[in-house]
DNA sequence: CCGCTATTGCTAACGATTATCATTACCGTA
DNA sequence: TACGGTAATGATAATCGTTAGCAATAGCGG
Protein backbone atom coordinates (compact mmCIF):
# COMPACT_ATOMS: atom_id res chain seq x y z
CA UNK A 1 0.00 0.00 0.00
CA UNK A 2 1.48 3.06 -1.10
CA UNK A 3 2.13 5.55 1.62
CA UNK A 4 1.21 8.78 -0.61
CA UNK A 5 -2.35 7.37 -0.44
CA UNK A 6 -1.90 7.29 3.68
CA UNK A 7 -0.61 11.10 3.49
CA UNK A 8 -3.82 12.13 1.24
CA UNK A 9 -5.96 10.66 3.90
CA UNK A 10 -4.60 12.34 6.37
CA UNK A 11 -4.45 15.55 4.53
CA UNK A 12 -7.95 15.10 3.68
CA UNK A 13 -8.76 14.44 7.34
CA UNK A 14 -7.34 17.49 8.47
CA UNK A 15 -8.85 19.96 5.80
CA UNK A 16 -12.45 18.44 6.44
CA UNK A 17 -12.68 17.15 3.03
CA UNK A 18 -13.64 13.32 2.44
CA UNK A 19 -12.27 10.50 0.91
CA UNK A 20 -14.25 9.42 -1.98
CA UNK A 21 -13.97 6.62 -4.03
CA UNK A 22 -12.93 9.02 -7.48
CA UNK A 23 -10.30 10.92 -5.26
CA UNK A 24 -8.88 7.56 -4.06
CA UNK A 25 -8.97 6.13 -7.83
CA UNK A 26 -7.59 9.24 -9.46
CA UNK A 27 -4.58 9.39 -6.77
CA UNK A 28 -3.54 5.94 -7.83
CA UNK A 29 -3.68 5.77 -11.38
CA UNK A 30 -1.54 9.09 -10.44
CA UNK A 31 1.04 7.63 -8.10
CA UNK A 32 1.49 4.49 -10.45
CA UNK A 33 2.50 6.70 -13.37
CA UNK A 34 6.41 7.59 -13.27
CA UNK A 35 6.41 9.78 -16.48
CA UNK A 36 4.57 12.99 -16.57
CA UNK A 37 1.25 13.13 -16.74
CA UNK A 38 -1.63 15.27 -18.30
CA UNK A 39 -5.00 15.42 -16.86
CA UNK A 40 -6.55 13.83 -20.31
CA UNK A 41 -4.64 11.35 -20.03
CA UNK A 42 -4.92 10.95 -16.18
CA UNK A 43 -9.15 10.78 -17.27
CA UNK A 44 -8.05 8.24 -19.40
CA UNK A 45 -6.93 5.65 -17.73
CA UNK A 46 -9.28 6.33 -14.58
CA UNK A 47 -12.30 6.16 -16.90
CA UNK A 48 -10.71 2.70 -17.81
CA UNK A 49 -11.61 1.52 -14.21
CA UNK A 50 -14.90 3.83 -13.68
CA UNK A 51 -16.96 4.20 -17.20
CA UNK A 52 -19.27 6.92 -14.79
CA UNK A 53 -15.87 9.06 -13.68
CA UNK A 54 -16.08 12.89 -14.74
CA UNK A 55 -12.68 14.79 -16.36
CA UNK A 56 -14.50 17.42 -13.86
CA UNK A 57 -13.75 15.09 -10.58
CA UNK A 58 -10.06 14.28 -12.20
CA UNK A 59 -9.33 17.94 -12.42
CA UNK A 60 -10.79 18.60 -8.72
CA UNK A 61 -8.50 15.61 -7.23
CA UNK A 62 -5.35 16.61 -8.89
CA UNK A 63 -6.11 20.14 -7.47
CA UNK A 64 -6.84 18.81 -4.09
CA UNK A 65 -3.26 16.47 -4.74
CA UNK A 66 -1.32 19.57 -5.15
CA UNK A 67 -2.54 21.31 -1.87
CA UNK A 68 -1.28 17.94 -0.04
CA UNK A 69 1.76 18.83 -1.41
CA UNK A 70 1.95 15.66 -3.39
CA UNK A 71 1.50 16.82 -7.03
CA UNK A 72 3.30 19.19 -8.77
CA UNK A 73 2.56 20.89 -12.13
CA UNK A 74 4.88 21.22 -14.60
CA UNK A 75 4.79 24.16 -17.61
CA UNK A 76 7.45 23.35 -20.07
CA UNK A 77 7.51 24.88 -23.59
CA UNK A 78 3.70 24.65 -24.48
CA UNK A 79 0.58 23.03 -24.05
CA UNK A 80 -1.47 21.82 -21.18
CA UNK A 81 0.33 21.14 -17.60
CA UNK A 82 1.93 17.93 -16.95
CA UNK A 83 1.56 16.83 -13.10
CA UNK A 84 4.54 14.79 -11.39
CA UNK A 85 4.36 12.99 -8.03
CA UNK A 86 6.65 15.32 -5.66
CA UNK A 87 7.72 11.84 -3.49
CA UNK A 88 7.46 8.49 -3.88
CA UNK A 89 9.86 5.57 -5.83
CA UNK A 90 12.84 7.63 -7.23
CA UNK A 91 14.26 10.47 -6.43
CA UNK A 92 13.02 14.28 -6.75
CA UNK A 93 14.86 15.57 -10.47
CA UNK A 94 14.99 18.44 -11.89
CA UNK A 95 14.33 19.78 -15.69
CA UNK A 96 16.35 20.91 -18.46
CA UNK A 97 14.64 21.25 -21.95
CA UNK A 98 16.01 21.94 -25.18
CA UNK A 99 14.28 24.65 -26.99
CA UNK A 100 14.96 24.03 -30.26
CA UNK A 101 14.16 19.46 -30.57
CA UNK A 102 12.11 19.89 -27.73
CA UNK A 103 14.12 17.15 -25.49
CA UNK A 104 13.37 16.69 -22.07
CA UNK A 105 16.40 16.01 -19.87
CA UNK A 106 15.87 15.53 -16.11
CA UNK A 107 19.17 15.54 -13.63
CA UNK A 108 19.32 15.81 -10.04
CA UNK A 109 21.69 17.84 -7.90
CA UNK A 110 21.88 16.70 -4.52
CA UNK A 111 24.14 19.96 -4.05
CA UNK A 112 20.79 22.25 -5.33
CA UNK A 113 18.02 20.38 -3.33
CA UNK A 114 20.23 21.38 -0.11
CA UNK A 115 20.80 25.15 -1.17
CA UNK A 116 17.15 25.39 -1.67
CA UNK A 117 16.36 24.31 1.47
CA UNK A 118 19.02 26.51 3.09
CA UNK A 119 17.46 29.73 1.30
CA UNK A 120 13.94 28.63 2.26
CA UNK A 121 14.70 28.32 5.56
CA UNK A 122 16.77 31.60 5.65
CA UNK A 123 13.20 33.36 4.38
CA UNK A 124 10.94 31.43 7.06
CA UNK A 125 9.40 29.27 4.65
CA UNK A 126 8.44 25.51 5.09
CA UNK A 127 8.82 24.05 1.72
CA UNK A 128 6.47 21.60 -0.14
CA UNK A 129 7.69 21.53 -3.09
CA UNK A 130 9.74 23.43 -5.65
CA UNK A 131 10.96 22.94 -9.32
CA UNK A 132 13.63 24.07 -11.55
CA UNK A 133 13.55 24.21 -15.29
CA UNK A 134 16.89 25.03 -17.13
CA UNK A 135 16.18 25.70 -20.88
CA UNK A 136 18.73 26.32 -23.49
CA UNK A 137 20.31 24.54 -26.65
CA UNK A 138 21.19 20.50 -26.37
CA UNK A 139 24.34 19.74 -28.38
CA UNK A 140 23.17 18.17 -31.01
CA UNK A 141 20.93 20.98 -32.14
CA UNK A 142 24.13 23.62 -31.85
CA UNK A 143 26.04 20.94 -34.32
CA UNK A 144 22.90 21.05 -36.68
CA UNK A 145 23.08 24.84 -36.99
CA UNK A 146 26.67 24.35 -38.37
CA UNK B 1 19.05 52.44 -26.14
CA UNK B 2 18.79 49.29 -25.21
CA UNK B 3 21.02 46.46 -25.82
CA UNK B 4 18.13 43.52 -25.93
CA UNK B 5 16.55 45.32 -28.77
CA UNK B 6 19.55 44.74 -30.24
CA UNK B 7 20.01 41.00 -29.44
CA UNK B 8 16.33 40.68 -30.50
CA UNK B 9 16.29 42.14 -33.81
CA UNK B 10 20.01 40.01 -34.46
CA UNK B 11 17.99 36.75 -33.67
CA UNK B 12 14.80 38.00 -36.00
CA UNK B 13 17.68 38.48 -38.25
CA UNK B 14 19.16 34.92 -38.79
CA UNK B 15 15.69 33.26 -38.41
CA UNK B 16 14.56 35.08 -41.49
CA UNK B 17 12.17 37.20 -39.53
CA UNK B 18 11.09 40.31 -40.36
CA UNK B 19 11.54 43.46 -37.81
CA UNK B 20 8.23 44.98 -37.56
CA UNK B 21 7.33 48.25 -36.08
CA UNK B 22 4.55 46.20 -33.82
CA UNK B 23 7.40 43.79 -32.91
CA UNK B 24 9.78 46.52 -31.62
CA UNK B 25 6.59 48.31 -30.06
CA UNK B 26 5.79 45.32 -28.37
CA UNK B 27 9.25 45.04 -27.39
CA UNK B 28 10.33 47.87 -25.79
CA UNK B 29 6.95 47.91 -23.45
CA UNK B 30 8.16 44.37 -22.40
CA UNK B 31 11.19 45.02 -21.81
CA UNK B 32 10.23 48.83 -20.08
CA UNK B 33 8.21 46.64 -17.62
CA UNK B 34 10.50 46.12 -14.38
CA UNK B 35 7.43 43.98 -13.25
CA UNK B 36 6.22 40.18 -14.17
CA UNK B 37 3.33 41.44 -17.18
CA UNK B 38 0.54 39.41 -18.46
CA UNK B 39 -0.36 39.28 -21.92
CA UNK B 40 -3.66 41.78 -21.82
CA UNK B 41 -1.37 44.14 -19.68
CA UNK B 42 1.12 44.32 -22.35
CA UNK B 43 -1.51 44.76 -25.10
CA UNK B 44 -3.38 47.48 -22.96
CA UNK B 45 0.03 49.20 -23.20
CA UNK B 46 0.73 48.23 -26.73
CA UNK B 47 -2.48 49.59 -27.09
CA UNK B 48 -2.29 53.32 -26.08
CA UNK B 49 0.66 53.96 -28.30
CA UNK B 50 -0.65 52.45 -31.43
CA UNK B 51 -4.45 51.87 -31.61
CA UNK B 52 -4.69 49.30 -34.33
CA UNK B 53 -2.44 46.62 -32.42
CA UNK B 54 -3.81 43.33 -32.25
CA UNK B 55 -4.03 41.32 -29.28
CA UNK B 56 -3.08 38.34 -31.61
CA UNK B 57 0.29 40.60 -32.41
CA UNK B 58 0.61 40.62 -28.67
CA UNK B 59 1.06 37.18 -28.71
CA UNK B 60 3.04 36.79 -31.35
CA UNK B 61 5.87 38.84 -30.64
CA UNK B 62 5.54 37.22 -27.05
CA UNK B 63 6.51 33.94 -28.90
CA UNK B 64 9.24 35.44 -31.17
CA UNK B 65 10.81 36.92 -27.74
CA UNK B 66 10.93 33.88 -25.42
CA UNK B 67 11.99 31.76 -28.70
CA UNK B 68 14.92 34.69 -28.96
CA UNK B 69 15.56 33.63 -25.32
CA UNK B 70 14.82 36.96 -23.85
CA UNK B 71 11.50 36.35 -22.07
CA UNK B 72 10.57 33.61 -20.09
CA UNK B 73 6.49 32.67 -19.66
CA UNK B 74 6.44 31.68 -15.43
CA UNK B 75 3.49 29.54 -14.42
CA UNK B 76 2.80 30.75 -10.81
CA UNK B 77 -0.25 28.83 -8.80
CA UNK B 78 -3.14 29.90 -11.09
CA UNK B 79 -4.24 31.97 -13.94
CA UNK B 80 -2.36 33.27 -17.12
CA UNK B 81 1.51 33.01 -17.47
CA UNK B 82 3.50 36.12 -16.89
CA UNK B 83 6.33 37.11 -18.75
CA UNK B 84 9.57 38.18 -17.67
CA UNK B 85 13.02 39.19 -19.10
CA UNK B 86 15.63 37.38 -18.73
CA UNK B 87 18.58 40.02 -19.30
CA UNK B 88 18.81 43.41 -18.61
CA UNK B 89 18.64 45.89 -15.57
CA UNK B 90 18.30 43.82 -12.28
CA UNK B 91 19.86 40.26 -11.92
CA UNK B 92 18.21 37.38 -12.86
CA UNK B 93 16.07 36.26 -9.78
CA UNK B 94 13.94 33.09 -8.78
CA UNK B 95 11.12 33.02 -6.64
CA UNK B 96 9.91 31.86 -3.67
CA UNK B 97 5.98 31.13 -3.25
CA UNK B 98 3.67 30.51 -0.32
CA UNK B 99 0.74 28.49 -1.36
CA UNK B 100 -0.90 30.16 1.37
CA UNK B 101 -1.86 33.57 1.00
CA UNK B 102 -0.01 33.59 -2.56
CA UNK B 103 2.89 36.23 -1.53
CA UNK B 104 5.69 36.23 -4.32
CA UNK B 105 9.40 36.51 -2.76
CA UNK B 106 12.10 37.30 -4.99
CA UNK B 107 15.35 36.46 -4.40
CA UNK B 108 18.94 35.80 -5.84
CA UNK B 109 21.97 32.85 -4.83
CA UNK B 110 24.78 33.55 -7.03
CA UNK B 111 26.00 29.50 -5.77
CA UNK B 112 22.91 28.35 -7.39
CA UNK B 113 23.18 30.51 -10.27
CA UNK B 114 26.76 28.74 -10.72
CA UNK B 115 25.61 25.16 -9.98
CA UNK B 116 22.81 25.59 -12.68
CA UNK B 117 25.65 26.47 -15.68
CA UNK B 118 27.98 24.30 -14.47
CA UNK B 119 25.05 21.42 -15.07
CA UNK B 120 24.15 22.46 -17.64
CA UNK B 121 27.66 22.01 -19.54
CA UNK B 122 27.95 18.99 -17.85
CA UNK B 123 24.93 17.68 -20.25
CA UNK B 124 26.35 19.97 -23.25
CA UNK B 125 24.18 22.36 -23.01
CA UNK B 126 23.58 26.14 -23.73
CA UNK B 127 21.61 27.83 -21.47
CA UNK B 128 19.57 30.73 -22.43
CA UNK B 129 16.99 30.73 -19.59
CA UNK B 130 15.79 29.09 -16.48
CA UNK B 131 13.33 29.29 -13.39
CA UNK B 132 13.23 28.24 -9.93
CA UNK B 133 10.42 28.40 -7.72
CA UNK B 134 9.61 27.40 -4.47
CA UNK B 135 6.66 26.49 -2.77
CA UNK B 136 5.76 26.77 0.73
CA UNK B 137 3.95 28.26 3.64
CA UNK B 138 5.33 31.99 4.96
CA UNK B 139 6.06 32.21 9.01
CA UNK B 140 3.11 34.59 8.81
CA UNK B 141 0.85 32.16 7.63
CA UNK B 142 2.08 29.20 9.76
CA UNK B 143 2.20 31.28 12.78
CA UNK B 144 -1.70 31.91 11.58
CA UNK B 145 -2.22 28.24 12.09
CA UNK B 146 -1.85 27.80 15.75
C1' DC C 1 -29.14 3.87 10.67
C1' DC C 2 -29.67 9.13 10.13
C1' DG C 3 -28.65 13.43 8.56
C1' DC C 4 -25.50 16.97 7.27
C1' DT C 5 -22.91 18.55 3.68
C1' DA C 6 -18.90 17.57 0.69
C1' DT C 7 -18.57 15.43 -3.71
C1' DT C 8 -20.07 13.89 -8.01
C1' DG C 9 -21.60 13.90 -13.02
C1' DC C 10 -23.32 16.51 -16.42
C1' DT C 11 -22.86 20.34 -19.25
C1' DA C 12 -22.89 25.20 -20.19
C1' DA C 13 -19.86 28.92 -19.77
C1' DC C 14 -15.51 31.01 -19.49
C1' DG C 15 -10.89 32.83 -20.44
C1' DA C 16 -6.73 32.31 -22.83
C1' DT C 17 -4.65 31.23 -27.01
C1' DT C 18 -4.48 29.90 -31.92
C1' DA C 19 -6.06 29.49 -36.79
C1' DT C 20 -7.70 31.61 -40.82
C1' DC C 21 -7.38 34.80 -44.42
C1' DA C 22 -7.42 38.97 -46.98
C1' DT C 23 -4.49 43.04 -46.68
C1' DT C 24 -0.22 45.42 -45.51
C1' DA C 25 4.59 46.28 -45.18
C1' DC C 26 9.45 44.67 -44.49
C1' DC C 27 13.63 44.17 -46.88
C1' DG C 28 16.81 42.13 -50.40
C1' DT C 29 17.62 43.19 -55.09
C1' DA C 30 18.12 45.61 -59.37
C1' DT D 1 14.43 54.36 -55.47
C1' DA D 2 11.12 51.27 -57.07
C1' DC D 3 9.85 46.31 -57.28
C1' DG D 4 8.40 41.88 -55.77
C1' DG D 5 8.31 37.88 -52.83
C1' DT D 6 6.71 36.70 -48.60
C1' DA D 7 6.46 37.41 -43.57
C1' DA D 8 3.48 39.97 -40.51
C1' DT D 9 -0.74 42.17 -39.36
C1' DG D 10 -5.70 42.96 -37.80
C1' DA D 11 -10.06 41.11 -37.17
C1' DT D 12 -12.52 37.49 -35.62
C1' DA D 13 -14.02 32.71 -35.52
C1' DA D 14 -12.60 28.53 -33.57
C1' DT D 15 -10.30 25.72 -30.29
C1' DC D 16 -8.50 24.21 -26.02
C1' DG D 17 -8.17 23.62 -21.16
C1' DT D 18 -10.56 24.60 -17.13
C1' DT D 19 -14.27 26.14 -14.07
C1' DA D 20 -19.11 27.14 -12.54
C1' DG D 21 -23.76 25.79 -11.52
C1' DC D 22 -26.91 22.58 -9.97
C1' DA D 23 -29.58 18.53 -8.82
C1' DA D 24 -28.47 13.93 -7.21
C1' DT D 25 -25.32 10.99 -4.52
C1' DA D 26 -22.52 9.34 -0.85
C1' DG D 27 -18.78 9.94 3.01
C1' DC D 28 -18.64 10.09 7.80
C1' DG D 29 -19.66 11.58 12.63
C1' DG D 30 -23.17 10.80 15.89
Amino acid sequence: MDVRLEQLREYIGESGLRFSRQRELVAEEFFASSEHVRVDELWRRAHERDDKISQATVYRAMKVLCEAGLALPLHFLEGAPVYEPTAGPGLHHDHMICTHCREIVEFVDPMIEALQDKIAESYGFKITAHKMELYGVCSECREEKD
